[in-house]
DNA sequence: TTTTTAAAAGAACGAACATTCATTTATATT
DNA sequence: AATATAAATGAATGTTCGTTCTTTTAAAAA
């Protein structure tokens, strides 16, 4: 019997991310994945069901990565600012570390694909949250809100100056460079905001 | 001469809006939206050059719209605390009663037409708020600090609670619904971290 | 070494794609 | 009423799409 070669396998995940970023879900083809790995096409249906399975298999791989990376040294009985602490450290590793995958997750998650990527990972960050949130309302550290409101206050700002970092652009004149220092200035604004 | 009909093309719009937001640009294409419009495929290009102007040319007019909408009431020389206000109710607004354009929004921005749709937006988004910025500071109403921190800590967690309304779905169990109530508890943690 | 089996390939399939062409239709002007 | 002209059409263009078929290849098992 013949081997599987994994390391073909791992040039046509590589090349389907590359394609997907550069070309968007509009400009990706099977074909042209094929021509990008130096791979036939049929072979791609050796690794893949479909052209929807590979998309989603890939998205769901990077979902994975990126939930088991905030959860690193993440201990939901921490204070609550060191726990934020490290979850912040956490997310702007991963996403430093893997521009091209944050930037097909984020593509991802505004897609038709949407529902099958964020399912099991919406459920994992859930279960492990809400133990800290509870712990750091119960300490009267933080007040109790909606853990929307949580979130969005929490991350968002976050996330938004990751996506200014890699769209390389920026609201000023100058381009804006994601630092370590400009991001411990916006977590010190955002635990003022949750903090009591 | 045969005159134009102006309703047919509202149609075609309206319709390409609707086939982008639930098929995504992978399952969008110009006989299908011909199809939905009651238009021949031919009748699309008397409107537009072609695929990308019509995609292009739609997501241009949402960003100026949107864009308008922003600066509704706005002025530069408000206090710190009520411009941001006004910037929160007319995005919230717009946001609410534009849904299916704010979805075509997100996904364009998360695409290849990226730049070209937010080019002249972000330049008069830019002219205005710096202005209002610099007058907060001047005051002493807020500290310094580069735009981009600005605007994560300012808007992201807005569009955040936005986008789990649209999404239908939440973190926690019951499914999000955006209220005014909850959309002023989470300005006023913002207010918290920005203003001194 | 021979056999077995899955990996991998290349050519091919019909379907759907973006776009154009030749023609018809409706209206504003003469 | 006739003419001019751009809107609108349906059919057709060649191309690319996702996927499958048949065949070849490589390695494990015999």
């Amino acid at each position: 019997m013949r081997i599987r070669d994994e390391h073909k396998e791992q040039i046509v995940k590589q090349k389907a991310l590359e394609l997907l970023v550069s070309q968007g879900f509009e400009g990706f083809s099977m074909q042209k994945l094929a021509r990008a790995a130096n791979v036939s096409p049929a072979t791609l249906y050796i690794y893949y069901r479909d052209k929807e399975d590979l998309v989603m298999s890939i998205g769901r791989e990077i979902g994975k990565q990126l939930n088991q990376a905030i959860f690193k040294g993440f201990n939901p009985e921490a204070a609550f600012e060191e726990g934020m602490r490290v979850q912040w450290r956490n997310r702007a590793n991963f996403m430093l570390s893997h521009e091209l995958e944050m930037t097909f997750y984020e593509q991802i998650k505004n897609s038709t694909f949407r529902e099958a990527v964020s399912a099991d990972i919406v459920a994992e960050f859930k279960e492990k949250m809400s133990i800290f949130m509870k712990n750091a309302i119960e300490k009267n550290e933080v007040k109790a809100m909606p853990i929307e409101v949580f979130w969005s206050v929490a991350y968002a700002p976050l996330y938004n100056l990751l996506r200014f970092h890699s769209e390389g652009k920026s609201i000023g004149g100058r381009p804006f460079v994601f630092s370590e220092e400009i991001m411990w200035q916006t977590f010190d604004l955002v635990m003022k905001a949750l903090k009591n």
